[in-house]
DNA sequence: GGTTAATAACTGACTGGATAGTTATATATG
DNA sequence: CATATATAACTATCCAGTCAGTTATTAACC
């Protein structure tokens, strides 16, 4: 007995069911990380059946991927264009950057996705990867390359580049992880904006040439 | 037919079965996290059958809880004692516990502690909180402590002594969970010990008030 | 010193519950 | 009404934790 016109028992959305599983999948991994993490949970979050969620991916680990893959681009694009068109001098150019990642780190669920990687790299390594190359490696580069050419140019001392990048940027990650790990476990959290701004002005002394910071 | 003098099947050890088993969950935990470890694989490593561990622990998550305790106090000691005693020059203090705490970070498991406590302490929150309070809010503290002690005396610039810790340290731990997770999959991993002068010598002259950092 | 009884230490097969992935069946939709 | 879409019940597997039984070791006694 079918009820076409009222209520029926579900829809075919064939068209918007990934997005819809991809956003689910997010907050579920979120949430649990990849192995605690309930396929049905995921179904019932995205308001299907598990059945219906291998119509659209292989496995677990693919919908993991996707969520990913997807947690990454709109991030990295934003900072990469940033970062290639500003003309003026590094340490401008730093503290423009250096408070829109923290911004990023403080508001988005990025913190929640590196700890998921981070946990589960051991136990799905092909994950590591594709996060390394799409986005550490790619953000690192872009950062060690913005240090390389203002030596060039005299403005930064010299040193390894991408140690020097990793100086500027690490305690911006260690306060998301922080955050994500020991704040729930009532660790007192880190006002990442101020941080970040803090931060800025205590490396770049001893980052630039001139030893005035400006 | 018992065999006393040749080969027993087993023998009894109960002084020495807790720390075996614990250092045969560490190296099982370091390497599959805590929900990925098999009993099984622990009590094979430990020499003993998987219902000895429930003779010594109560469950999986106490011999876990005993692996991060034991991770904890050799560590933490031996900077708060080289850290407390020392009377010299703030610079000079940093320019030794630093490089310290990098070693220790090289060379050794604590890297792989961290990520597991980072990767599982959504589901086992006791976890994340012994480890906060044992060690991560210790060694904030002292070296907090350390800095506030540093500005009273008019050697470092005003501004948040936690920040400023964090701006000091998160390098090397970066470096560490970087090596965990993305060294195994083709990640270009960092010189720790260079990392941490580096990153002293860069931090150093935006943190003393004397600008020439000596 | 040799035999036996008592106990602590240990084993390994088993159970119960959880969950990834499969499939037979049902329904929405053009 | 044809079929793409979705469900719900199913199977297969894995593993933490249990426990009845086995063995090493100690103690007691002759």
């Amino acid at each position: 007995m079918p009820n076409p016109s009222e209520h029926p028992k579900w829809r075919r959305r064939s068209k918007e069911r990934p997005a819809e599983i991809v956003s689910a999948a997010y907050a579920v991994f979120a949430e649990k990380g990849f192995s605690a993490a309930k396929l049905d949970d995921i179904a019932q979050r995205a308001g299907v059946s598990k059945g219906a969620l291998y119509l659209y991916f292989g496995n677990k680990q693919d919908i993991f991927e996707a969520v990913v893959h997807d947690a990454i681009a709109p991030n990295i694009g934003a900072i990469e264009t940033m970062a290639l068109q500003h003309p003026g001098p590094f340490a401008d150019l730093v503290r423009l950057i250096i408070p829109s990642i923290a911004q990023i780190a403080a508001t988005s669920s990025l913190g929640k996705v590196i700890k998921m990687v981070v946990g589960e790299s051991g136990n799905f390594p092909e994950l590591a990867r594709i996060w390394h190359d799409e986005l550490i490696a790619r953000a690192l580069g872009i950062l060690t390359g913005l240090i390389e050419r203002a030596q060039t140019r005299g403005e930064v001392k010299p040193g390894d580049p991408r140690n020097y990048a990793v100086s500027l940027i690490s305690p911006m990650l260690i306060a998301v992880l922080f955050r994500e790990t020991f704040e729930p476990v009532g660790g007192t959290g880190f006002d990442i904006p101020a941080l970040a701004r803090q931060h800025i002005e205590t490396v770049l002394p001893g980052l630039l040439v001139e030893s005035d910071g400006r």
